[in-house]
RNA sequence: GGUGCCAUAGCUCAGUUGGUAGAGCAACGGACUGAAAAUCCGUGUGUCCCCGGUUCGAUUCCUGGUGGCACCA
């Protein structure tokens, strides 16, 4: 049986992701899986600069737009359907490829990831009542009584963290850090990982332009009627956020629009530093179109 | 042209009764296992406009420039 690859095409936010997708999928006769966290919902389309109808046509893309910003997502999920739609996709192909921004979930297709119970509403919002309540203090006591392990390692002043762990060692009735296991799962795919990067100013400056194209979109239009689900966690996002606050009357226009460029920028210096640590990586400039088919050529026809 | 005020971090500005300086925003660095476009942690990056003078020492005081603003012509 021949190998099959998949090309996973990562890079910051307003890089060129989406028309570089297009061009590599064209020239492999490859498939685009998008790892998009915020894509996956239809209901974000100009917000989240998702790829355009015509775009869509251009070449074959799965997993965007293919849920509400009212169910429950999570890189569990994604990592379980992302690996059935490959699956699919590889009796009819060599290559796919892995198109998106999250690093999360990024890792869960290619490394695996530990598997944790579903959470439970109930729980989550009595924990979160604690947390307004009480303080981090209190789920941070809870912690150590549950997992001292996990409570030497975890940042204690990251809310979030600690309120996941007691999460699952309540729900699972176990440590949460008997659950972290690091899987290095096998995968019946190779994996080349090309990123796509620009000097910071030049980088920056397409987010900036980008982000005004969006409100000349109708980002605020399209803010506004999701302003009803705004308490979702699809819409704690860059973009719409801001938008809310306007329209709560917290900021100006103005306002919101430098505070979604300078979010979308600190955003795009998390995703450099996860993947800084990375080193299959292969980078290269978005315009480098050629240089970058010989390299995913050359990986996915020698190795 | 005259008079007055101002010139300090990328921006807006504090400040130093003379001992080379600090806020906000921006920026920069890092962490990361089901909320991840989320969440959290860390960092001042500086010819104090220029040339002289006074002084042990000048970003600070003084002469003179240059640039900006205001008013008067």
């Amino acid at each position: 049986m021949t190998s099959k690859y998949l090309v996973v095409l990562i890079g910051p936010t307003g890089v060129g992701k989406t028309s570089a997708s297009l061009a590599i999928s064209k020239h492999f006769d490859a498939p685009i899986v998008s790892c998009d966290s915020r894509q996956f919902f239809r209901e974000m389309r100009i917000g989240t600069a998702a790829p355009t109808l015509e775009q869509l046509a251009t070449a074959p893309h799965h997993l965007v737009g293919h849920k509400s910003i009212v169910e429950r997502y999570s890189c569990g999920m994604f990592e379980m359907e992302a690996l059935g739609v490959l699956e699919n996709l590889y009796q009819s192909h060599s290559t796919a490829m892995l198109v998106g921004g999250s690093m999360l979930y990024i890792d869960a297709v290619c490394n695996g990831i530990d598997d944790f119970p579903t959470p439970d509403p109930e729980l989550r919002k009595a924990l979160e009542k604690q947390l307004k309540d009480e303080g981090i203090e209190s789920l941070r006591a809870q912690l150590k009584l549950l997992d001292p392990e996990h409570y030497d390692k975890v940042d204690l002043k990251n809310s979030q963290r600690v309120l996941k762990a007691v999460e699952v060692c309540l729900q699972t009735g176990k440590p949460y850090s008997s659950l972290r296991t690091n899987p290095q799962k096998q995968r019946p795919f190779k994996i080349v990982k090309v990123g796509l990067n620009l000097p910071r100013e030049e980088l920056y400056e397409r987010i900036n332009l980008r982000v005004d194209q969006m409100i000349a979109e109708g980002l605020i239009e399209e803010a506004k009627s999701l302003y009803p689900h705004r308490h979702h966690n699809a819409l704690k996002t860059v973009g719409y956020r801001e938008i809310f606050d306007y329209i709560d009357g917290k900021i100006s226009l103005e306002k919101a629009i430098e505070l979604i460029k300078r979010n979308s920028r600190h955003y795009a210096k998390r995703q450099l530093t996860w993947w800084a640590r990375d080193k299959e990586i292969e980078w290269f400039s978005p315009d480098e179109v050629g240089k970058t088919l010989e390299y995913i050529e050359a990986k996915t026809r020698f190795s």
